[in-house]
DNA sequence: CTGAAAGCGCTTACAG
DNA sequence: CTGAAAGCGCTTACAG
């Protein structure tokens, strides 16, 4: 018994024919006897025969892989990209290859290198907090490798990203609040250095502008590391301000449960006291009581979306580099924000 | 200016020496003058030459990838054991290729196949829940690829897997239940039908039996889909019954949320009444209120733990095959469960 | 110290 | 209808 998988070479001495011809047999070539096709084919079968894709790869100068760079998978955001990406993938007859950057400069740039040593047909990456340095990205674009990019933009760089509205949705957010009867919100603010963060914040401040309301700096506090903890100290503060408030929007879900939670400790009611909004980073928004409104990132869209644009790159090689996709996020409202205590209407509907 | 990436020969051909020459002087080979070692060096770094890894793989007859096949990325449970997988592979400096079943008999086979043709040195893989047949999986042993299970256990293949103690850290969730002082505990069951389902169900079995209480039947119901609408009703149910309660163990923590909240509805305490203890899935049992006790579920280490397997039985090729490595749970105890109020202590310390 | 040759598994123009 | 040859990018025994 030969070790490994069967070859055309193994195929072709068994039947005492050449491997160019069992290779036309396989691919059912005009101008093969039936019969020979058909011995081919029955020992194929036989011997479970499977192309060797390393072989073809390095014969097409195409592999059929897309690499995915990607800073946690333990996301619930990200693992929803990373399913959209692998539905598409499949779809189109792609392997994906993944790598976690764990947030590490170093480890993105190491994965990077594997995947270009891999030959992979494109690279699809979500850049690390850390890296700041796009010389590693830059020599991707340099070698003719498609790449885009995905959830954090990146900018000046001869490649197409596919990014969440991020200003919309917290101007939806906002204008939600102030709809409900708000008129004294907080933000929980992203980081500042981060695009995302930055977004979040210019949407809170052009709702506010657009409803007349002035801008009070005392209202918006950074949440840096985005921890419940860190929240929840933020919030406390502007609670011992003794300013009124009636209603808060957070940057990401964990800051809002961290508000929720020291506001019903204050002794407050949600929403009728202070509504509360947040940014969605997981699916569980909905178990907690009272229920988070937040605003939803279509994460699974995001991933079929990249991949599509990475496919058409490959495979039209119309270089069209450079496209930016935005993509709607969608204001889930639940109890938190919901002074009406109505079932509120969602999706337009026929009577709208 | 060539398309695609640098290779040996465009470095020979630029220096006038022949490829033999320019591989061995990459690899620091003994007996290749100083001086055409550097020249080949300096141009390879400044044509940024990266192997290419199709190349060796064809020649070596090993890709250095592993195969994954995971029913859904998006599942918290089952994105840690891939982090686990990632982490431990570059490490070894192995490249990860995911394939998502959705739970999929025909998905998983045809990612079999996939991965077979890209001849990856082994495979990992939790097979879904629709898969009975096996033998797509049995070509893959046949064929002598390195395979192996986790979480899900696959019997009578030669491959080893490695699965979490469901027994055990079902036994001790009720024995904390009966601790607690809880003698009528009702157990929402996984089904029956999977094997996590019944060894579950037999650990809940053992720890009354231990403890001289007697197993009512009626106390136990099957939750098949494991949805928190099904539970709701699995619960209601139970308690329409008029029988006396005063614990819950969930087969999982959707499970255990649904009852939570029927329980909640119906004016009982938790857990003054009905104290409760679910299985994790997911990282947000601290989220509720009260916030779930659950028993914990090492996924990051069981990524590791199989993908360490499979890098041994690669490179050893020591066929130690069949090996079954089960992993230990971890009991946390939250306000769900606690009915003394008094911090519980679940690590092992000095005084103990 | 260096090179020519063979081969990993496949495909495909070129002959016959 | 079928086969021999070349080549994808690399390594390595074999010569020199």
């Amino acid at each position: 018994m030969k070790k490994g998988q069967v070859t055309i070479k193994d195929i072709a001495k068994e039947l005492n024919v050449s491997c160019s011809t069992v290779s036309r047999a396989l691919k059912d070539f005009p101008g093969i006897s039936p019969a020979t096709k058909q011995a081919v084919k029955d020992l194929a079968k036989k011997y479970n025969y499977r192309p060797n894709a390393i072989a073809l790869s390095l014969r097409s100068q195409k592999t059929n892989i897309i690499g995915v760079i990607i800073p946690e998978t333990v996301h619930f955001f990200f693992s929803t990209v990373i399913s959209g990406i692998e539905d598409e993938a499949m779809k189109e007859g792609y392997n994906v290859m993944i790598c976690q950057s764990n947030e590490n400069y170093e480890r993105e740039a190491d994965s990077i290198d594997a995947l270009m040593r891999s030959r992979v047909d494109g690279i699809l990456v979500c850049i690390s907090r850390e890296t700041d340095d796009l010389a590693h990205l830059q020599r991707v674009v340099d070698d003719g490798i498609p790449m885009a990019f995905f959830d954090r933009l990146v900018e000046g760089m001869n490649a197409s990203s596919v990014i969440i509205d991020d200003y919309e949705g917290a101007y939806e957010a906002v204008e939600h609040l102030i709809t409900q009867g708000c008129k004294q919100i907080v933000h929980l603010s992203g980081p500042d250095n981060l695009f995302i963060g930055r977004k979040r914040k210019e949407g809170y401040v052009s709702a506010l502008e657009d409803h007349q309301i002035t801008l009070d700096e005392r209202y918006v506090v950074e949440c840096r590391q985005g921890t419940k903890e860190e929240a929840e100290s933020a919030m406390q503060g502007l609670l011992d301000l003794n300013i009124p408030i009636d209603g808060v929007f957070a940057s990401n879900d964990m800051a809002a449960l961290g508000a929720l939670k020291v506001i019903k400790k204050a002794g407050l009611q949600v929403p009728e006291d202070i509504a509360i909004i947040g940014f969605s980073d997981w699916q569980f928004s909905a178990l907690v009581d009272p229920a988070l409104s937040s605003v939803a990132q279509p994460g699974y869209e995001m991933g079929k979306s990249v991949a599509r644009l990475m496919f058409n790159e490959i495979e039209q090689k119309e270089k069209i580099r450079s496209e930016v996709i935005i993509l709607d996020t969608q204001l889930i409202v639940r109890e938190s924000s919901n002074k009406r205590k109505a079932p509120v209407n969602l999706a337009p509907s026929a009577n709208d």
